[in-house]
DNA sequence: ATTGCCTGCGTGG
DNA sequence: CCACGCAGGCAAT
């Protein structure tokens, strides 16, 4: 029985390589293995919206049009969060330490982990008192690379499993419902370079992209865009820091880590969630 | 939409 | 230091 998920990711995956074909819906439907009824059903369910809609959020013209928009960016991080009167709340907040700053590769530090579902497929998050080190997706080629991950990078730390507590986290920054989410805070190394372009991430809202070249111009570096591009894949926390939110500057997706049909799949839902606003 | 050539810059040796 | 490679950009087609 395949998830909500893989049914997307597959209807995806052959919406981006028929492109050209124009795919009607019913085509893309039994390429998923369901009827027309319960393939609506099944975009009803997981992002709200119809296929037709999801096929228009899809298309480059989107994108390009996404780009085009202004209202791109959170401003009301740069002016320092002043208490009540800010339109967006900010549930995640950063805590950053440079290689420098932290010789140690966490020597001390307990981190604990575990698995979760999300709307994108499972998930692999770790978690120290200071706030969340990482948040992978899982692959079906490489299910231990997450691990593997961690405990690379955090050599000396403290490891353990702590899947009860993994799965309320989950919860909570997966949660549907914005009033029942709590603040998330997050704990990452990297090079001063790669916090600055990770804290500018921070500053797209939810539903809408930006090129690397903006991202590379809000860090006072226009001509960067490539060294931003890499920093954005050292991201070691998916969907909290949003670098499924950065384009090129055609309309064109980029790459991701965890795959080009997961990247639409989150701006998809992301989209859908922010136009009933 | 795809190709090919251009670029600057952070990173790791 | 220097060489390398990059989840990019751009112009030409």
């Amino acid at each position: 029985m395949a998830s909500d998920y893989e049914r997307v990711e597959s209807a995806i995956q052959f919406i981006h390589n028929h492109h050209n074909s124009q795919p009607s819906l019913a085509e893309i439907a039994s390429e998923v293995g369901l009827s027309n009824f319960h393939f609506h059903r099944l975009f009803r369910r997981w992002a709200g919206i119809t296929p037709k809609q999801f096929l228009q959020f899809l298309t480059v013209e989107h994108a390009k049009q996404m780009l085009a928009n202004n209202n791109l960016w959170d401003t009301s991080l740069e002016l320092g969060l002043s208490g009540t009167s800010r339109l967006h709340d900010h549930f995640v907040t950063l805590d950053a330490v440079t290689p420098g700053e932290f010789k140690t590769s966490g020597e001390g530090l307990h981190i604990e982990y575990g698995l979760c579902q999300s709307p994108f497929g499972p998930a692999f998050i770790s978690v120290t008192k200071r706030g969340i080190c990482q948040l992978a997706f899982v692959t079906q080629e490489n299910p231990q690379q997450p691990l593997d991950n961690l405990r690379e990078n955090w050599s000396k730390a403290k490891i353990t499993l702590n899947q009860k507590r993994i799965a309320d986290i989950g919860n909570n920054i997966f949660s549907s419902d914005d009033h029942r989410r709590t603040r998330i805070h997050v704990f990452v190394k990297g090079s001063n370079f790669k916090l600055n372009v990770w804290k500018s991430l921070l500053k797209i809202l939810p539903g809408a992209v930006c090129s690397y070249t903006q991202i590379a111009n809000s860090i006072q570096k226009p001509r960067a865009c490539r060294a931003v591009a890499n920093a954005i894949g050292c991201n070691p926390v998916a969907f909290l820091i949003p670098c499924h939110r950065v384009i090129r500057n055609t309309g064109a997706l980029g790459g991701y880590h965890w795959g080009i049909e997961r990247k639409m799949a989150l701006q998809v839902y992301e989209a859908a969630k922010s136009q009933n606003n």
